[in-house]
RNA sequence: GGGUGGGUAGCUCAGUUGGUUAGAGCGUCGGUUUUACACGCCGGAUGUCCUGGGUUCGAGUCCCAGCCCGCCCA
C-alpha cells in the first residue's frame, strides 16, 4: 500500500468501475424506495459551489440508504434554462455578426441544440467528479421527448381545467431579453435616482397642481393624477381636469387612498400601463392605459415625435429639459428607491403591458397549502415552512409565457378564418371547426413550467410506466432557499394536481456556501471557489465530508480553500490507519474476521471500541432521522480518529508487540474487523478512499458501495468496558500531562506508582501493562497500601493517586505553583457545589437525579482536592 | 413597512425538551521524527455565552426591551 494518501490515484477508476458494475442502479427487488430527484442545473451552467454542496447531500443521502437495503434511485438530468441558454447563443451569433432574426426560428433553434449537447458533457462530468452516484441510465433533459410530452399535457389540462388564461396584463418586462419574466424573477435592489416635481396647469385656469415623479418619461401615459381623499390641500381639486404638459391632453384629478400624503407633493401621477401600482389604481377607476414603450424600452409612436425611438432613460432627460424649458419643471433632488432587474441579465425591468399566458394559481396554492397543514410536506428546517406558506397565501397568478424561442413552444393557434383559439395535445394541420388556416402562438413556455413537473416527468408520466408507480412520490428533495418560491413550492402544486399526491415528503434546504468574509460567492465578486479545482488539489471525498461536515441545519457555510483541509486531513488519517492495519495483515494466512467477532478472548481495549462503534452508529441514525448532517459527519470523525486510531489502535499495539503470537493472531483479526465496520460507517461521507482501502482487504469479493450499512449490535453495548477504559485514559492523561508539563522527554522511561484511592477505580489494576506502555514507563505498579512515595510528584485524578518518580529531574517550586492552581479551581467548584446543595429551595424543588449527581461530583471533588492538598504540604515541607 | 435568521474562544461555528467544571475544527504556544500518519503524536492557554431587565432552586438555553449584523418579501 502506497505511504501517502493520493485521491489522485484511484478516485476516477473507482468511479468507473461502480458506474460500470450497475452501482448506481436501484436495486431491483425490495420495499420502500428512496428516491431523489436532482435538482437540475442549467444545461450551459457549469458546477459551482451550491451544486457541489447539495449534490454531495444528496450523494450522502443515497449511499447511506442503499447501503441501508432500500432500492436507492437518484435521477440525474439538466435544465434547459429558456433565457439564459438563448442569451448564450445569441451572444455567439453576435460575436459572428448575426442575429437569431436574421437565422430564423429553425436554424436558430439548431444551433441552439448544438450548443446544449456541446455543454452537456461539461456539467454531467463534473458531476462524476465530484463522486455523485445517480443513476445515469436514468438521465433527463427538461427538453427531452417524455418531459416535453408532460408539459404538453399539463399545458392543455389546465386549459381544460380552467386553470389557464391568456390575456392583456402589465407583466414584468425585460427589454435586454425581449421578454415578460415572472414575479419571482425579478430581483429587487436599491438604485439611484431622481424625484421631479412637475406643475400640471389646471385645465380651468384656476392654478397648477404639482406631481411629484421618478420617470417624468412616462408621463405621456397618465390618464389621471391621484390625491389622497382626504388630504385636505387638495381635496377641493378632485374631479377637476389638469392639462398635461407638452401633450397638452386633459386629466382628471381622482381621489385614491394608495396615495402616500408623505410622499413628494402628495399628488401622484397614474401611469397604468407603465407601474404595478398604477395599473391597480387605473383598473379602480376605469381609466384609460396608455402604452408609450416598445418592446425594446424605447418610447413608441404614441410619445411625442422629439423623444419617440428613445430609449427611456435617454428620454427622461430629454423630457426634463424640455419641461424646464417650459417652466414646468419645479424641482429635482437625488432619490434612491428600488428598481426591479432581470434576475437573468440585471437589466432593469419595466412594467408592461401586453397579452400573455397565466396560470390561475389560487386554487393549486390552497391545494398546496393544505397539504403542508396536514404534514404531508416537511421541511428541514422547519423556519422554511413560513416562506413556503407566505408565499402561497399571497402569490398571484402565474405568467407563464416567454418571447424567446428556446424551449416549449405554446401549443395554442389560432384560425384566420374563424378567429378561433385552439390549445391541443397534437399539432393540428387546420382548423378543427371550419379547416382553416391555423398560425401558433410563437412564444414559449416559461423554464419553471417544464420544471414544476420534474418529479413525475423524469418517471415516465403522463404514461403510467413501471418507474412512475414503484418510485413516485420520491423521497427527498434537497436544494436551496433561493428556489423554494420557483421551484419547491410549484412542484408541490403539479404533484397535487396531476398525481393526487406531493412529490416528496421531506424537504432538506441547504445554507448558502459563502466566503471567508461572509460574502455570496459571485462571478462579480471573483471570490468563488470551483469545487473541480478542491477535488483537482484534495480530492472529491475531501470536498464531501467537509462539506458534510459543516452543514450545520439552516446555517450558510463559510468556505475558502483551506477549510477543505479538513476533509483531506481526515481521508489521510483514514488512510493510514488501514496502512497500519494491513502491514499488520502481512504475515497472517486465512484472517476470517467475522471469526473472531465472539465475545470470549477479548482485551478491555477490544470491549470498549466495540461500543463506540455502537455509539456512533446509533450517533448516525439518530441524526439521520432529522438530517443532522453536521452531527453525523462529526460522530463519524470523534469515533475514526479519537477513538478508533488514538487510542484502540494504539492499546492494539500491546497485543501486536508481545510474544504471544495467538493473542497477537487474534488482536489482528480484530482490528480488521473493526477496520471493516468502520470503513462501512464511513463510506457514505468518504467514499473513494475507503473504497480503495476496501480493495485492498484480505478476501474481498464484494465491492463496498454494495455491502450493508452497520447496525448497532446490542452484543457490542459495554458499559462496564467504557468506564473501566475511560477510567484508565483518565490515568494515562494525568501522567502525560504532568510528563509533559514538567518536560520529561518523550523518551526517557518513568516509574510510576498507582494508588486506588477508590473502588471505582479499581479496574486499573488489570490494565498496568497497557496503562505502562501508554505513558512510557518501564516500571509502573499498583501501590501497596501505606507505601510512601519519596521522590515520586503526584498526579490526582477520579479514584486514584498516581506518584510518578521525577522528582529529581524537576523544579519543585513550579510543581508547587501548579499544584497550588490546580486545587484554587477545584476549592473553587466546591464552593459553589456545596452552596448549590445547602439551599434548600434546590433540594426540595430539584429532581433527584440532578441531586445525587451534584452530590457525587461534590464527594469526587473533595476526595482529590483533600488528596491534592495533603500532598502539598508534604510537598512545601519538602 | 411586513416577515425571518443570527450575535458563544483569535477565526468559523456546534450546543435538541432549562440541570457538566460551556465544546469542536482551524489558529496559537510548548514538547516530539516512538517500527500507520509531521495532513502526525502528546500536552497547554484562551470565554462579561451582545446589553439590560424578568421567570426559575437553577438561564448560553425560556420571556420582555434595546443595540448590532444578515436574508427574504412588499
Amino acid at each position: 500500500m502506497p505511504t501517502a494518501y493520493n485521491p489522485k490515484e484511484f478516485e476516477d477508476r473507482i468511479y468507473k468501475e461502480w458506474k460500470e458494475g450497475g452501482c448506481f442502479a436501484p436495486r431491483k427487488e425490495g420495499k420502500n424506495p428512496f428516491v431523489i430527484v436532482i435538482p437540475p442545473p442549467n444545461v450551459t451552467g457549469i458546477l459551482h459551489m451550491g451544486h457541489g454542496l447539495n449534490n454531495t447531500l444528496q450523494d450522502f443521502l443515497i449511499r447511506y440508504w442503499r447501503m441501508k437495503g432500500r432500492p436507492a434511485l437518484w435521477i440525474p438530468g439538466t435544465d434547459h434554462a429558456g433565457i439564459a441558454t438563448q442569451n448564450v447563443v445569441e451572444r455567439r451569433l453576435k460575436e459572428r455578426g448575426q442575429n437569431r432574426h436574421s437565422l430564423g426560428r429553425e436554424k436558430f433553434l439548431e444551433e441552439t441544440w448544438k450548443v446544449k449537447e456541446e455543454h452537456h458533457g461539461i456539467i454531467s462530468r463534473q458531476l462524476e467528479t465530484i463522486g455523485a452516484s445517480c443513476d445515469w441510465s436514468r438521465e433527463r433533459f427538461t427538453m427531452d421527448e417524455g418531459c416535453s410530452r408532460a408539459v404538453r399535457e399539463v399545458f392543455v389540462s389546465l386549459h381544460e381545467r380552467g386553470l389557464l388564461y391568456r390575456g392583456e396584463y402589465l407583466v414584468n418586462w425585460c427589454p435586454s431579453c425581449g421578454t415578460a419574466l415572472a414575479d419571482d424573477e425579478v430581483d429587487h435592489g436599491e438604485k439611484k435616482g431622481g424625484l421631479w416635481e412637475i406643475d400640471y396647469p389646471l385645465a380651468d385656469g384656476s392654478g397648477v397642481l404639482t406631481v411629484a415623479t421618478t420617470r417624468p418619461e412616462t408621463m405621456f401615459g397618465d390618464t389621471a393624477v391621484a390625491v389622497h381623499p382626504s388630504d385636505a390641500r387638495y381635496k377641493h381639486l378632485i374631479g377637476k381636469m389638469l392639462t398635461l404638459p407638452i401633450a397638452e391632453r386633459t386629466i382628471p384629478v381622482i381621489a385614491d387612498a394608495y396615495v402616500d400624503r408623505e410622499f413628494g407633493t402628495g399628488c401622484l401621477k397614474v401611469t397604468p400601463a407603465h407601474d404595478t401600482n398604477d395599473y391597480e389604481i387605473g383598473r379602480r377607476h376605469e381609466l384609460e392605459m396608455i402604452n408609450v414603450l416598445n418592446s425594446d424600452g424605447t418610447m413608441n409612436s404614441t410619445a411625442p415625435e422629439f423623444i419617440q425611438g428613445m430609449p427611456a432613460k435617454q428620454a427622461r432627460k430629454a423630457v426634463v429639459e424640455k419641461l424646464e424649458s417650459l417652466g414646468a419643471l419645479k424641482s429635482y433632488k437625488e432619490h434612491i428607491h428600488q428598481v426591479g432587474h432581470c434576475y437573468r441579465c440585471s437589466a432593469v425591468v419595466e412594467p408592461f403591458l401586453s397579452e400573455q399566458w397565466f396560470v390561475r394559481m389560487k386554487p393549486l396554492a390552497e391545494k398546496a397549502l393544505e397539504a403542508w397543514r396536514e404534514g404531508k410536506v416537511v421541511f428541514y428546517p422547519r423556519k422554511w415552512e413560513n416562506t413556503y406558506s407566505h408565499w402561497l397565501e399571497n402569490l398571484r397568478d402565474w405568467c407563464i409565457s416567454r418571447q424567446i424561442w428556446w424551449g416549449h413552444q405554446i401549443p395554442a393557434w389560432t384560425c384566420a378564418a374563424c378567429g378561433k383559439l385552439h390549445v391541443l395535445r397534437e399539432n393540428p394541420e387546420c382548423c378543427p371547426d371550419c379547416g382553416g388556416e391555423l398560425t401558433r402562438d410563437p412564444d414559449v413556455l416559461d423554464t419553471w413550467f417544464s420544471s414544476w413537473l420534474w418529479p413525475f416527468s423524469t418517471l415516465g408520466w403522463p404514461n403510467t410506466t413501471p418507474d412512475l408507480t414503484r418510485f413516485y412520490p420520491t423521497t427527498t428533495l434537497v436544494t436551496g432557499y433561493d428556489i423554494i418560491f420557483f421551484w419547491v413550492a410549484r412542484m408541490i402544486m403539479a404533484g397535487l394536481e396531476f398525481l393526487g399526491q406531493v412529490p416528496f415528503r421531506d424537504i432538506y434546504i441547504t445554507g448558502l456556501i459563502r466566503d471567508k468574509l461572509g460574502r455570496k460567492m459571485s462571478k462579480s465578486l471573483n471570490n468563488g471557489i470551483d469545487p473541480i479545482e478542491v477535488v483537482n488539489t484534495y480530492g472529491a471525498d475531501a470536498l464531501k465530508f467537509t462539506l458534510v461536515y459543516l452543514s450545520a441545519q439552516g446555517e450558510d457555510i463559510p468556505l475558502d480553500m483551506e477549510t477543505c483541509k479538513l476533509g483531506s486531513k481526515f481521508a489521510n488519517k483514514i488512510w493510514n490507519a488501514a496502512r497500519f492495519v494491513l502491514m499488520n495483515c502481512e504475515d497472517m494466512d486465512n484472517l476470517l474476521p467475522e471469526a473472531n467477532m465472539a465475545n470470549s478472548g477479548l482485551s478491555l481495549a477490544d470491549r470498549w471500541i466495540r461500543s463506540r462503534f455502537n455509539t456512533a452508529v446509533k450517533k448516525v441514525e439518530t441524526a439521520m432521522n432529522s438530517y443532522r448532517f453536521d452531527d453525523m459527519a462529526h460522530a463519524v470523525y470523534e469515533y475514526f480518529w479519537n477513538d478508533y486510531c488514538d487510542w484502540y489502535l494504539e492499546a492494539a499495539k500491546l497485543g501486536l508487540y508481545g510474544k504471544d503470537e495467538a493473542e497477537k493472531r487474534r488482536s489482528i483479526a480484530m482490528q480488521l474487523c473493526m477496520l471493516e465496520e468502520s470503513l462501512k460507517l464511513v463510506h457514505p461521507f468518504l467514499p473513494f478512499v475507503t473504497e480503495e482501502i476496501w480493495s485492498r482487504l484480505p478476501a474481498r469479493s464484494q465491492q463496498l458501495i454494495s455491502t450493508s450499512y452497520p447496525e448497532a449490535n446490542p452484543l457490542w453495548d459495554d458499559a462496564a468496558a467504557e468506564t473501566a477504559f475511560s477510567g484508565l485514559q483518565a490515568l494515562v492523561s494525568a501522567i502525560r500531562t504532568l510528563r509533559s508539563e514538567f518536560t520529561i522527554p518523550p523518551a526517557q522511561q518513568i516509574k510510576v506508582r498507582v494508588e486506588i484511592t477508590d473502588e471505582s477505580a479499581k479496574s486499573l489494576e488489570d490494565s498496568v501493562e497497557l496503562t505502562a506502555m501508554l505513558v512510557r514507563s518501564n516500571d509502573l505498579g499498583i501501590a501497596a497500601h501505606g507505601e510512601s512515595h519519596e521522590g515520586a510528584i503526584a498526579a490526582v485524578g477520579r479514584g486514584f493517586t498516581a506518584h510518578i518518580y521525577i522528582k529529581d529531574a524537576i523544579d519543585i517550586d513550579a510543581a508547587i505553583a501548579r499544584f497550588r492552581k490546580s486545587v484554587e479551581k477545584t476549592k473553587k467548584t466546591i464552593e459553589a457545589k456545596q452552596k448549590k446543595l445547602a439551599n434548600q429551595n434546590f433540594t426540595s424543588r430539584a429532581p433527584k437525579d440532578v441531586i445525587d449527581r451534584e452530590k457525587a461530583q461534590l464527594a469526587e471533588l473533595e476526595d482529590s482536592a483533600k488528596r491534592s492538598m495533603d500532598y502539598l504540604s508534604a510537598l512545601e515541607r519538602r
